[in-house]
RNA sequence: GGGUUCUUAGCUCAGUUGGCUAGAGUGUCUGCUUGACGUGCAGAAGGUCAUAGGUUCGAAUCCUAUAGGACCCA
């Protein structure tokens, strides 16, 4: 091994070189693209494709971080990695984007063909669709970017047409005339899960309806006053006793005109409003139902964009639904058909592209058949084949999957998978195939292909098997092991590409599902666009680098639960990578003059030695079992730790003892031992921390182009490593040190000042001593079991060795006293908690014996120290 | 309204099947130009584990209720 010779190591870390160099380095070595390789197990990963329309927010980087987590470590433990990136046509956000772009240039939808809209969006996607990428590079993704893909790639196309060729021939697929949700700002269908709800400060409208031939009224409360110009009942409990004499007369609908019957179903809630609902079939979906079942009239009042149709009387014509509604009112008002108004908060639902009030509106659709393609789908999840982590989301998904209503896939956009049927001109017939009807009967001429394209999700549906392009591809890397999402997405994604890989493949689509955190401001409220509270990765990862951002997100997102982030907290990970920057700058500096020669890294081994390897190798096996179980968060802080406090503060500590007065040979022993402890380190971090710590790990030896960290192979667990008899040397050591330094702090005392240490104890080894001595400043130290207590010191009693420190002329009598009082408060609490406890005849006759035992060691242990402090505290007197 | 989930130190969070003196980071206080690091080192203070019951030899952990928060569905 052999360092590169470093004038100068800085002595803060800085990311910005060392990031860009890196990656390109990764990228020019193609280092991260996945080949068949028979002789390796895959594991594969497809990425969440992101919009084509998005931009990189900080959810962004928790959920590619724990992506390339897994990834990184599973191909340096000898898997065949295989991250496939891609991107997401996202029809209906794009469509509205490029009709936005193209109103600036005043072109509207209806002024250019189709071909030449969709030339527009490709042009959007050449301009717009990379960027995420190139930013999710800099936080050193190792995505294969040779199998990059786009939705719309001719060969995803086409998978995309043959699963909805497929289910249409399986019956699976049907075109029918229903209540859709309507975005009037998109002018297409929406599904339900697009659909979301926002509670408005709304108002409840009482209108009087005339009932015909009585002179009386029936009073109907509504919150959307417009709808009444398309209303065709007015219905009421069956069991309401204030409406039984009038049901199955005629309403004469005020301003229309319109008779229209009152009717009894068992829908209508007498306690909500009057008791009395008027009935708008084609605008709502309760009333849709109710109309089924009473055989009304369905009056659709709209048009596509929400204004007002042929339908209703001429001066309420071509309008804005909300202009009707204050129209409307006022005539109600100047009827005197207004009986009053209340103010009324309720749920509107939103289109949540458009972000404008969805309309239940009837049109003819194409929708597909859930329940029987549900239920395998279901099943594989319950059973555990697709593990959820966190477990809950289990019933989530159970509850969508088993209350699922049929799935609308087509949307009156341009931009997307055109829905693969034609419709014969004369005739009427529906061809539905993957080519158009060219070479059959009839000339291409007489037939027209539907104008629609399919949702999105009703494509991406098919991301985790369509992503791979050959048959043998597919066969190798699928079922993919790992999904990383959040949760936000489980119906629209994850279920569904549950159902369609059950469906099309037979086979789950991934074995392991991981649901990630929330990310949300230091507030709590979500990260979002228009609360302008998330800060922007880019500027975070100038600011503090990107292994500090991805450490510190790993290093505050549990799973299965929302996190609060700020920018601030950039600085754990920071802080971090600076820490193991200045571990390996030292041990660096330390290789201009000690010799490095791996021969001797097994050579002159004690007990600190000893400890650290153990130390190492626990962690290893608990870093593996914590990702094991989708633990990243776990994982990261075992890290931190052993890095941290092991490593850094205790065992670099100890090591200078004999790196600054070993013999040349123990010097050399002791750094090429260090050195190589801190490489394996560095490989436990690195899917972490891929930057930093391939930039140090390129320092600590003369590596060959195109070597890399990355694809080294991941500490394994050697359990012949594992010496509790070492640990316990150091841990007592540690004790020693700790309460020579507490009292020092205590009594206030200088650390410059040299002390005298006396030691009261049978088994101190003479490599403790030295250890001890060399951590905290001693001018002698001196061990002796028959050793009497010398006047004027402050004391401490540790794992049953007294501690004595003659501090003549410096001590303080009053603060010595109060140091031991405090110290035997505390031990006798816990004392007596256990005292109580082993006095309890039915502890001691139920608990198991080993924690019997327990107790009865540590009440043992502590009933020696309180005599000692006691002895202590007396002579002080 | 239904479902899921949460409430532990000033703040952000750990705490695996109930059992070592409930831990960490950060903030606070004290001391430190100790030959890697002040993005640091050493030490200290700080918690009736939301509340009330229950199960148990034993509860932060299991059960029930209440209060408050978050998310999803209707």
């Amino acid at each position: 091994m052999h360092p590169k010779n470093l004038e100068n190591i800085p002595k803060a870390y800085s990311p910005k070189d060392a990031e860009d160099k890196w990656y390109k380095y990764w990228e020019d070595h193609n280092l991260y693209h996945s080949e068949i390789d028979e002789n390796k197990p895959a594991y594969t990963i497809v990425i969440p494709p992101p919009n084509i329309t998005g931009i990189l927010h900080i959810g962004h980087i928790l959920n590619n971080t724990l992506q390339d987590i897994f990834i990184r470590y599973k191909r340096m433990m000898g898997f065949n990695a295989c991250w496939v990136p891609g991107i997401d046509h996202a029809s209906i956000a794009t469509e509205a984007k490029v009709v936005a772009l193209l109103k600036e240039q005043h072109i509207t939808k209806d002024k250019i063909s189709r071909d030449d809209f969709l030339k527009h969006c490709y042009a959007w996607k050449d301009k717009y669709g990379g960027i995420i990428f190139q930013q999710l590079r800099k936080i050193g993704v190792s995505c294969d970017w040779q199998r990059e893909r786009f939705t719309m790639d001719d060969h995803y196309y086409k998978k995309v047409t043959e699963a909805f060729v497929k289910l249409y021939k399986e019956g699976l697929i049907y075109r029918g005339y229903r209540m859709v949700n309507w975005d009037p700002a998109s002018k297409s269908a929406i599904s339900d899960e697009e659909v979301f709800y926002k509670e408005i400060q709304g108002k409840l409208w009482y209108f009087k309806y005339p009932v015909k031939n009585s002179g009386e009224f029936v009073i109907v409360a509504t919150t959307r006053p417009e709808t009444m110009l398309g209303d065709t009942g007015v219905a009421v409990n069956p069991e309401d006793e204030r409406f039984k004499h009038l049901v199955g007369k005629t309403i004469t609908l005020p301003i229309v005109g319109r008779e229209i019957p009152l009717f009894a179903d068992s829908y209508v809630d007498k306690e909500f409003g009057t008791g009395a609902v008027k009935v708008t079939p084609a605008h709502d979906v309760n009333d849709y139902d109710m109309a089924h079942r009473n055989n009304l009239e369905m009056i659709n009042i709209f048009n596509e964009d929400a204004t007002t149709n042929g339908n209703v009387p001429p001066e309420f014509q071509e309008l804005d639904r909300y202009l009707v509604r204050e129209k409307v009112v006022a005539r109600m008002e100047e009827l005197g058909l207004v009986e009053k108004i209340e103010s009324y908060t309720n749920k509107v639902g939103y289109s949540q592209r458009g972000n404008v009030p969805i309309e239940p509106y009837l049109s003819e659709q194409w929708f597909m058949k859930m329940d029987e393609l549900c239920k395998p789908a279901l099943q594989v999840v319950q059973e555990g084949r697709v593990k959820f982590h966190p477990e809950h989301w289990v019933k989530t998904n159970e509850h969508w999957m088993t209350n699922i209503r049929d799935w609308c896939i087509s949307r009156q956009l341009w931009w997307g998978h055109r829905i693969p049927v034609w419709y014969h001109n004369n005739t009427k017939e529906i061809y539905c195939a993957v080519t158009p009807p060219v070479d059959i009967d009839s000339p291409e001429a007489n037939w027209h292909q539907d104008d629609d394209v399919l949702d999105t999700w009703a494509s991406s549906w098919l991301w985790a098997q369509d992503v791979f392009t050959s048959e043998s591809d597919q066969k190798y890397y699928y079922p993919t092991d790992l999904l990383v999402t959040a949760p936000d997405i489980i119906f629209f994604w994850v279920a569904r590409m549950i159902i369609a890989g059950m469906h099309f493949m037979g086979e789950v689509p991934f074995k392991d599902v991981y649901f990630t955190s929330l990310v949300r401001d230091e507030k709590g409220r979500k990260m979002s666009k228009s609360l302008g509270n998330s800060p922007d990765p880019l500027d975070l990862i100038e600011e503090y680098g990107a292994d500090a951002l991805r450490f510190t997100m790993t290093y505050i997102a549990p799973l299965g639960q929302d996190v609060m982030f700020s920018s601030e907290m950039v600085e754990i990970g920071r802080n971090f990578a600076n820490k193991m920057w200045n571990a390996g700058r030292f041990l660096l500096m330390n290789a201009q003059n000690i010799k490095i020669d791996p021969l001797l890294k097994h050579k002159h081994i004690d007990f600190t030695d000893k400890w650290i390897t153990s130390r190492f190798n626990k962690t290893i096996r608990e870093v593996n079992e914590a990702l094991d179980k989708f633990e990243v968060n776990a994982a990261s802080k075992i890290i931190y730790s052993y890095v941290w406090n092991d490593f850094c503060d205790w065992y670099v500590e100890l090591a200078k003892n004999r790196l600054y007065n070993g013999s040349d040979e123990v010097k050399s022993a002791v750094l090429s031992r260090a050195i190589s402890l801190y490489e394996d380190m560095l490989k436990l971090v690195h899917p972490f921390m891929p930057f930093i710590s391939e930039e140090i790990w390129q320092l600590l030896d003369e590596r060959k182009e195109g070597q890399s960290i990355s694809i080294c192979e991941f500490p394994k667990f050697d359990a012949s490593l594992v010496d509790d008899t070492a640990e316990k040397e150091i841990e007592f050591v540690q004790e020693v040190v700790t309460a020579i330094r507490n009292i020092r702090g205590e009594m206030n005392i200088s650390p410059a000042k040299p002390i005298n240490v006396f030691l009261k104890s049978t088994a101190v080894t003479f490599a403790q001593e030295k250890y001890i001595k060399s951590l905290v400043r001693i001018d002698t130290l001196t061990v002796d079991e028959h050793l009497d207590k010398p006047k004027a010191c402050a004391s401490a009693v540790v794992k049953g060795c007294d501690i004595f420190i003659p501090l003549a002329g410096l001590i303080d009598l009053k603060v010595e006293r109060a140091r031991i009082e405090k110290e035997i408060a505390r031990i006798l609490g816990s004392f007596n908690s256990v005292r109580k406890k082993l006095e309890n005849e039915s502890f001691v006759s139920k608990a198991p014996a080993e924690v019997i035992e327990r107790e009865r060691m540590k009440m043992a242990d502590w009933q020696k120290a309180l005599e000692k402090l006691q002895t202590i505290l007396d002579d002080l007197e």
